[in-house]
DNA sequence: TTGCCTTATTGACGCAGGTCAACGCCCACC
DNA sequence: GGTGGGCGTTGACCTGCGTCAATAAGGCAA
């Protein structure tokens, strides 16, 4: 997976060293240019600003920071997250190749929450007034900004329900059916696959403690549901697992 | 409260016979016309429809009915709230005057959620469609909705960190400054207030059960940070509520 | 390879909040 | 004005997950 990262760092192409286009970008169907027309993201295109892949543990932005853009990621994963008044850390979501970041921070001027990389990470930068701008010209693309930002609400609100009653089993079995269905999405294996965030960010994610998360693998793994080696998940009895996510 | 839907029953003026426009509604600075010019707000009059108020209990909208309109409340309170695989409610937000409701059907073109009053309750569509239509001619409108679903996004990640691991009473005094807050907004009480919505509704929307919920409400009236009378509030000690809150 | 440090697993134990049950109060409707 | 049914409160008990602690297993540097 490294791969598609250091092709783009091995072959830079004039005038931004980072990547082609949307016109070219493989994600494309799934990204903002979805619902475009070849000439519509073309201008899309030029507002776009790609840059220096992120390295692990790197920063996209930050929670109160000044609100400029919203992010594609390209490649690699990355975690939002928002410190509470306490000073504890929330884990809001994780962001895969072809999924936007950032639509929180459009309401007040100001990200609602900190952005990172959880593994080298390329992402491309929609700069949200020229996006206005063009929302205002291409019916199309104000359209499926609405319908992004609503499908946000939308699983924000899932995953309220499942913090607000479901058990520890249901929480982790939910995770990994949205990660699977979001490989399928993208043409990955939807039952083998590397988890890219740690036990820490899922538990705290999930609202439960690393332990927790730990033991619901191994008895998942006990229960011939799974197969868990360190990062690698493999799901062996999907039924069962999505049975699980609505206990 | 009653009053004002009454008012409009008794009151009809041609042609919708309830209540007269947004540029006359004194809610119209938390609402959809918010920094829009006064030529706008008429734009916008237009497109909205005015019908008779909910009776208490009745429903507004039901999940996966088709989309067609966001709503904005005049008055009443309404709640929110999707039904889960395994048959269980989850209540995922309350909407005041002046508050939009509905925002999530926008991304699959079905409601994600149902909406039901839990008091009679004036309500205004705005009919997405042409909505949309008018937010490309209109670009102050177009970003303003882009803020009111941002922050929709925003206010769900607080529950969302609210629900992962915030203690019972820290819930509970949580919901209470929120309506405190969005009461203080409408120029109403910020500390005596009636809640519209019953302990079950306040538990299911925190993850609680209604007995927790009446626990902590007992606590909290002993320790003098608020007067509880059946679903009178009275906050007697601010500042130890929003302590409470964030612990 | 060795060694160090971070991340994950497993076990023992305690507690916040869920569950079950009984009761009181409010109010709507005869 | 009586009565029935829903809603809210309180108590006693139970349990799932958190906490604490010990150990193992990777990953990376030198």
């Amino acid at each position: 997976m490294k791969l598609i990262v250091d092709r783009n760092e091995d072959v830079p192409t004039a005038p931004s060293p980072y990547q082609a286009s949307c016109t070219t970008c493989r994600l494309s169907s799934l990204c903002l240019p979805l619902a475009l027309e070849a000439a519509e993201i073309d201008v899309l295109d030029r507002i776009v600003q790609r840059s220096k892949p992120l390295q692990k543990g790197q920063q996209l932005y930050r929670e109160s920071e000044h609100f400029q853009s919203v992010f594609a990621v390209r490649s690699g994963t990355l975690k939002a997250y928002r410190t509470t008044d306490n000073g504890r850390e929330q884990v809001t979501g994780f962001y895969f190749p072809g999924e936007i970041l950032g639509m929180d921070g459009i309401g007040n001027n100001r990200h609602a929450s900190s952005a990172k990389a959880l593994e080298t990470a390329a992402v491309c930068e929609i700069p949200f007034t020229a996006l206005e701008t063009l929302s205002a010209k291409m019916p199309h693309l104000q359209r499926h900004f609405f319908q992004l930002m609503s499908r946000e609400i939308a699983e924000d609100q899932q995953l309220i329900t499942l913090l607000s009653k479901s058990s520890a089993d249901a929480r982790v079995a939910a995770l990994l059916v949205s990660i699977s269905t979001r490989n399928a999405r993208r043409k990955l294996s939807s039952i083998r696959f590397r988890l890219s965030m740690s036990r820490v960010d899922i538990g705290n994610y999930l609202g439960l403690t690393v332990e927790t998360v730990s033991r619901v693998f191994s008895r998942m793994q006990k229960l011939g549901v799974l197969r868990v080696e360190n990062k690698e998940i493999e799901i062996l009895d999907r039924d069962a697992l999505i049975e699980m996510a609505d206990a």
